[in-house]
DNA sequence: CGATAAATTGACCGGTTGGTAAAACCTTAC
DNA sequence: GTAAGGTTTTACCAACCGGTCAATTTATCG
C-alpha cells in the first residue's frame, strides 16, 4: 500500500511511466475542452486506463491540472528569461520572435492549455500572473526602454511591444484551425517559415530607429 | 400551447424579452466557461429564471449557443468587410486597427466566445471558417497585394498582416486577465489609448515603403 | 519460491448534467 | 367574463460527473 504517500520519497519504474502517459494525455484533453469541460474519464480513456487507476496516481482531477500547469509555465517563460540586456537589440528581438513561433509550432496544446486557463480567468494561476510573471515583465520592459532610450531601437511602449509579441507568434497555435482554414490546409511546411519572415520583418522595421533624410 | 412552432410565425413581447434576456445571460457563461463547461442551470440563474423555463425558449443548450455565434460572427466580419479598396491605404488600415481595437473593448465576451469556440476546435462553426471567412479573407489580401504591387504599401504577405492585425487586437480582450496582471490593474483608462497608439505605430511603421536615402 | 507492497479493477456513491411531462398559472382577444 | 393559447413551475428521468472502497491482481525482492 501506502500509494500516494510514497511518491514524495521513492518513485517506482511504473509510477514515472503512468504518470507520464497521464499528463501526455491530459494535456491532449484539457487544452481542447478547458478545465470545466474535461472529464476524468476521457483522460483515463486517452491514457488507456480505468479511472480509479488514474486516481491512484492523481487524488483529484485538479491535481493533474495544477502539475500541468506547472510544468508548462516554468519553460513558458524560458524564452523571455533570454532576453538578454547586453545583447544586441535587434537580434534579440529577432530571436525572442523566433523562439516563441517555434514554440508554437511544438507545443501547441501547451499553448493551448494556458489559453484556456487565460480565457476562463486564470482561476489556477491568478498569483503566478501578478507575481512571477509580471516581476519578469517588467524587468524586461525596463531594458527595451533603456535600449530606445540610447537610440538603439524607436520608442514605444515596451509593454505593449511583448504582448503583440506574445499574441501574434501564440496565435498560430491557439487559432490553428482558423488558420488553417483561411490559408488552405495546403501549405503545412511553408507555413511556419512564411510567419517567421513576416513577423520579423514586421518587427524590426516597425521598431527601426527613423532614418532622418538628408 | 404551440410554444415553439409559433416562434417562426409570430413572436410575443415576453417572447422576445426573455429569448434576448437568456441570450445575455448565455454570453456571459459561454464565453467565461466554454460551451462544455458551461451548464444550462448557471444560465438560467443568470437570467433569472427556471432551467425548463429556459429549455421552453430554446429546445437545446447548443441551440441558445448557436443562436448567440450566428449573431455574433455577423457582427465580427463588419470591420474587415469595410475594408476598401479604393481608400487610402494607411488609413484604411488604420482605421481598420482601430474599428477591431474598440470591439475588443466593448464586445470583449463576443471575443472571448469566438475564441473558445476556435481554440477547442471550431466544431460548430467550421463551414462559416472555410466558406465565408476565407472567401473574405480571400478578397480583402487581394486588396493588400494590390496596394503592395502599386508600390503604396511595402511588400508583405497579406495573409500573415490579417492574422497579426486580428491577434495582436483581440489579445485585448480574450487575454484581459494577464493584461491586467502584467499592467498592474490601475491604467484603467489610458490603456485602450496606450495599446491604439503603439499597434498603429507598428503596422504603419512596418509597412511603411522604404525611403531610400540619398 | 514466498511474502510484502504496489498496481489495477469493478462496484458503488451522492451530486449534477441536459432534457421531458404534465399540470398550474398567467395574458390576451373576443 | 371567459375561453383559448401562451407561460411558468414542480416533479422527474437517465446518463454522467468526480471520487471512494474493498477486493483482486501483479510486480518486486530476499
Amino acid at each position: 500500500m501506502i500509494p500516494r504517500a510514497a511518491k514524495t520519497q521513492r518513485r517506482t519504474r511504473i509510477q514515472e511511466e503512468k504518470e507520464e502517459k497521464i499528463l501526455e494525455a491530459a494535456l491532449d484533453v484539457f487544452s481542447a475542452y478547458g478545465f470545466r469541460g474535461a472529464t476524468i474519464d476521457q483522460i483515463a480513456d486517452a491514457a488507456g486506463m480505468s479511472k480509479p487507476n488514474l486516481l491512484y496516481y492523481f487524488r483529484t482531477k485538479e491535481a493533474v491540472h495544477r502539475t500541468l500547469l506547472d510544468r508548462m509555465l516554468f519553460t513558458w517563460l524560458e524564452p523571455l528569461k533570454a532576453f538578454d540586456a547586453d545583447g544586441d537589440p535587434e537580434s534579440e528581438i529577432r530571436s525572442y520572435i523566433r523562439r516563441k513561433l517555434e514554440m508554437s509550432r511544438d507545443f501547441p496544446r501547451e499553448s493551448r492549455l494556458f489559453a484556456n486557463e487565460i480565457l476562463q480567468g486564470a482561476p489556477h494561476i491568478e498569483d503566478e500572473l501578478t507575481g512571477p510573471l509580471k516581476a519578469l515583465v517588467d524587468e524586461k520592459a525596463q531594458v527595451i526602454r533603456t535600449w530606445a532610450k540610447a537610440g538603439k531601437i524607436a520608442k514605444c511602449d515596451p509593454y505593449h511591444l511583448i504582448f503583440s509579441i506574445w499574441s501574434t507568434t501564440q496565435h498560430y497555435a491557439d487559432f490553428d484551425v482558423q488558420v488553417r482554414a483561411v490559408l488552405g490546409n495546403n501549405a503545412g511546411e511553408g507555413r511556419f517559415e512564411d510567419a517567421a519572415r513576416y513577423l520579423e520583418e514586421l518587427f524590426l522595421r516597425g521598431l527601426k530607429v527613423e532614418k532622418v533624410i538628408s
